[in-house]
RNA sequence: CGGGGCGUAGCGCAGUUGGCAGCGCGCAGCGUUCGGGACGCUGAGGUCGGAGGUUCAAAUCCUCUCGCCCCGACCA
């Protein structure tokens, strides 16, 4: 391609849109434009990136057995009331009508429609099992769209379903496609971890989460570095420090005039927050919820959520708490009655807490549990954070952030029940299909890949999915030796088979080597008269600082050798 | 949905006592340059996000509205 032709033009100054480095860049390097909110066009650099992230994909999921088919984004909304997702999908859900009123949704993710085909085309346990994937486009009315291809309202995914006769052989399918995940972004170019993750509005048990580590990403991930277990923030489990456990001692009201926060109370008492229960007001589906936690520890929503099987959750407000004749800063769930008392297993780690008096200005001294209050549920609903111990060896636990690149579900059978996807058993009997589901954001990925193969000059694309191989430079185009080298190379390099991408641009050598830079074409050549008067081409990797002289005839040899060898 | 910021040329921005809409980059033409974003001359490019209002006069003041970005909530 000559880049005087190039549909997408580079850009020296940063769009004010853009404060995340991949987005940035892309941005800069005329990949893409954005149209609206979380919509964006792909222009040739970019398209040719992702086409090379798709191939990828698409050879390890045939590889692994996967059968590639294609289905419709349009999709009634019947489908989702069927599969009771369209609630917990929500606002998420793009919804329209057709000419005849008929209400559709444009497919988030494909689960019920390859469902209610699987329904219609197995029957017999001999159908399986089977792998059926696609690679598509997903529309989703995310709240906040961000970081450029970060987190977008349509997408391409590559989604994967998995179909077994019972639970041994989703193992083997669920193994089958973490293999397969680790090949692809190691072909990639990008380093990933796996983590546990919660599932979300996908329902099921198991899950697991690829996360590109990057400060950019919009994940907590909690680690041990001693055992290697690592968790999405909102599935982490943690052992957090003992509480005080000195024999129970009666209960006894202290006055705490003005002292709300915990913080406050324990400056006041001169106790630490490991000792005494905090309280929070949920509502959950229109239900008040109180929980009770240790004053040192965070709520984790999601386990509270996934423990409370509410579609949604959030903090009550003032006037909801009020309405419960609940003393908000003074609040404990002692003596409470006719309100749904949860509390986190912290509130029985330890003895004689400190909790709220239940009226103004007082506070109760040596609560404990479940001596003094009962709560109708107790679970771990913790938030686990860096500090805590690992509960699989004690080593101190460590944070960091990633962007969720792939994603991997058991399922089950919850939607093959709903959905009425059964086969029949070598017994004749009948039985729901286990399934699981298998998902890999294409320009996530490839957002990804930027935001961690960069430097301060542009981007720095792995040989395996840039858009060309080969940048072609001649410097002084104006010059015949170097325009006739330049030409001739190109014609060589292409019917070689290599994707040359050629500056035959009449620019200044600033401007080249700094477009040639910003684009990230892993090796690039240039034609100097400088090194023509040497009877040498200059070839230099993007990624490393020097540039290697190869005499004119050998170059082409070297420049495939050198392709080749990476 | 809560908080914050911003909409003026393709991009980055300036533009307050309300008085001819500007600068830099980019773009087009010509010429001189050429190993890390060169220079000169000439030129094109604007419903100042939109609607309404105040005024002799609005990018500027008022009202409404739309859109975009960031933080949070949310989120496969």
């Amino acid at each position: 391609m000559r880049l005087s032709q190039l549909f997408g033009k580079t850009q020296r100054e940063i769009p004010a849109e853009a404060d995340t480095i991949s987005h940035q860049l892309m941005l800069r390097a005329g990949m893409i434009r954005q149209l609206t909110a979380g919509v964006y066009s792909y222009l040739p650099m970019a398209l040719r990136s992702l086409r090379k992230i798709e191939d990828i994909i698409r050879d390890e999921m045939n590889k692994a057995g996967g059968q590639e088919i294609c289905m419709p984004v349009l999709q009634p909304i019947e489908l989702w009331e069927k599969s009771g997702r369209g609630v917990s999908f929500g606002k998420n859900l793009f919804r329209l009508f057709d000419r005849k009123e008929r209400e559709l949704a444009l497919g988030p993710t494909h689960e019920e429609v390859v469902t209610d085909l699987i329904g219609r085309s197995v029957q017999s346990y001999r159908d399986l099992p089977l792998l059926l994937y696609q690679i598509q486009t997903k529309f989703r009315d995310e709240p906040r769209p961000r970081g450029g291809l970060v987190r977008v309202r349509e997408f391409v995914m590559k989604d994967l379903y998995s179909f077994d006769t019972d639970a041994s052989g989703l193992d083997i399918s669920y193994q089958k496609m973490v293999t397969a995940y680790k090949n692809i972004f190691s072909r990639c170019g990008l380093p990933v971890i796996v983590i546990e993750a919660d599932s979300g509005a996908i329902g099921g048990k198991d899950s697991n989460e690829f996360m590109a580590v990057s400060e950019m990403g919009e994940d907590e991930i909690i680690y041990c570095e001693s055992c290697s277990k690592a968790a999405n923030a909102e599935k982490a489990k943690s052992v957090k420090a003992k509480a005080g456990c000195s024999a129970p001692l009666p209960m006894e009201e202290v006055s705490t005039p003005g002292y709300k926060t915990i913080e406050e109370v324990c400056g006041y008492l001169k106790i630490n927050p490991v000792n005494t229960l905090k309280a929070v007001f949920y509502m959950a589906d229109d239900e008040f919820v109180f929980v009770s936690i240790r004053g040192d520890v965070d709520v984790n929503e999601v386990k509270l959520k996934n423990l409370l099987h509410c579609v949604d959750l959030r903090l009550a407000t003032e006037a909801e708490v009020a309405a419960k004749g609940i003393v908000a800063g003074f609040a404990s769930p002692i003596g409470l009655k006719g309100i749904k008392i949860v509390a986190d297993e912290s509130v029985a780690s330890g003895t004689n807490f400190v909790a709220g008096g239940n009226k103004n200005d007082a506070h109760i001294k040596n609560v404990n549990y479940p001596r003094d209050f009962k709560a109708d549920l107790i679970a771990d609903i913790a938030l686990a954070v860096a500090g805590d111990a690992c509960i699989k060896c004690g080593a101190k636990l460590l944070a960091t952030r990633g962007v969720e690149v792939g994603h991997v579900f058991k399922l089950g059978t919850f939607l093959s029940e709903k959905m009425g996807a059964y086969y029949i058993d070598a017994n004749g009997e009948s039985k729901p299909i286990v399934m699981g589901c298998y998902g890999i954001g294409i320009g996530r990925l490839m957002a990804a890949t930027i935001e961690i193969n960069h430097d301060d000059k542009g981007i720095i694309w792995p040989l395996s999915i840039t858009p060309y191989q080969v940048y072609l430079c001649p410097l002084l185009v104006e010059d015949e030796r170097v325009a006739e080298k330049a030409e001739s190379l190109y014609k060589e390099l292409k019917n070689l088979g290599m994707e040359v991408l050629y500056d035959d641009r009449n620019e200044s050598t600033g401007v080249k080597f700094n477009d040639a830079d910003l684009l990230g074409i892993p090796l690039r050549i240039t034609v100097s008269p400088r090194s023509l008067e040497k009877g040498c081409i200059e070839v230099k990797w993007r990624s490393e600082k020097k540039a290697e002289l190869f005499p004119v005839e050998e170059a082409v040899k070297k420049i495939q050798e050198m392709l080749a060898g990476n």
